[in-house]
DNA sequence: TTTAACTATTAGAATATTCTAACTTTTTTT
DNA sequence: AAAAAAAGTTAGAATATTCTAATAGTTAAA
């Protein structure tokens, strides 16, 4: 009987690119990741993970045997972290930058991450970096951007004191620059 | 017989929303819309938009009959419409802001035009509106980013003149602000 | 250790989008 | 107007993702 080696060589779907991310965040929290704690973790029910698990198998992205634990193979696990990092780029942008509420800005991040080239998203992070770096931005800068929202238009306000960021915004965006790790 | 009035009112696929926007962008430029003109925009095969136009009919969201013209109702005409200024929106931050050559972004734009909440575009295009108006930003500072993202880390050059954008770019972005027409 | 409760799998169906191949209509050319 | 070309349609299949219902393993409790 022969058996065919089906890994397939087209490119991964958006889908395929969530659950490889969703299991990299279970192993980060979980001892152990099982069809349960996935299916919670995407919304939605386990015959749809248990097939998924298959299809990610066949390319070698997933280790995977029955009723067993599931654990990313090195190809996987560099995609889930990579989606990961493109997520927490995002996210910092949508929550820091634009002011957009935690939760909102996770669900556009989770859309974002799969549509958004390494190029766009190297640029945006130079964005974040130049933002925190040039003494003309700042954090007092973010800040009239807010009161620019709610007010409407208040841009004599920004005057021009030299000013930082805070350590933990700089620290945030720093991480974000590593590709691999 | 009975015919039965198939209005879905599950809410519009991203593919749904991409032919309205392609249907809404050819409008603009020709006097006719064909099946065949659709099929290219959308780099699909005509039976491809020939079945969508009956899911899209079926929705009220195009005026279509067998061999004729292809129309959007009102319905199908705001969504196009505002598919085009999300697309603009996004277009803009990314060549204006972050320096991503036109093709490059108009693909990303694309992709994204579907993905973001028009609360978080509207965050977006208010962020593009205070850089424009703020004197602490400006287009010099902008230079000064594609400095940065060239050299590595020049800010120091970032100095405090004042500077106000081109009218050109002003009139992009207030354009951008408008959600009807 | 047998039962009960979880957990996971298969099988089969549904939806959305696309394609190719074959056929039909419409338009243009001779 | 007949033939050729272009445009459009239908039918049928493929892929990807999901679901429900039914079944089967696994683990914990009595």
């Amino acid at each position: 009987m022969v058996v065919k080696n089906k890994t397939k060589e087209s490119a991964l779907t958006s889908v395929m690119e969530d659950y490889l991310e969703a299991i990299f965040d279970l192993t980060q929290t979980k001892k152990v990741v099982r069809v349960k704690d996935i299916a919670k973790q995407m919304n939605v029910k386990m015959p749809t993970v248990s097939s998924m698990l298959k299809t990610l198998k066949n390319r070698n992205l997933v280790d995977y045997e029955k009723y067993e634990y599931v654990e990313l193979t090195n190809a996987g696990l560099k995609i889930g972290k990579e989606m990961r990092r493109r997520h927490e780029v995002l996210k910092v942008f949508l929550t820091d930058i634009l002011k957009i509420k935690t939760a909102i800005a996770d669900e556009e991040a989770c859309k974002m991450e799969h549509t958004l080239s390494s190029d766009t998203l190297s640029c945006l992070t130079d964005f974040m970096n130049f933002i925190q770096t040039c003494p003309r931005a700042g954090e007092s800068w973010l800040k009239h951007f807010n009161e620019y929202r709610e007010n409407g238009c208040t841009p004599e306000k920004c005057n021009m004191q030299e000013e930082k960021f805070s350590k933990e915004f700089k620290n945030k965006i720093q991480k974000l620059n590593k590709k691999q790790s």
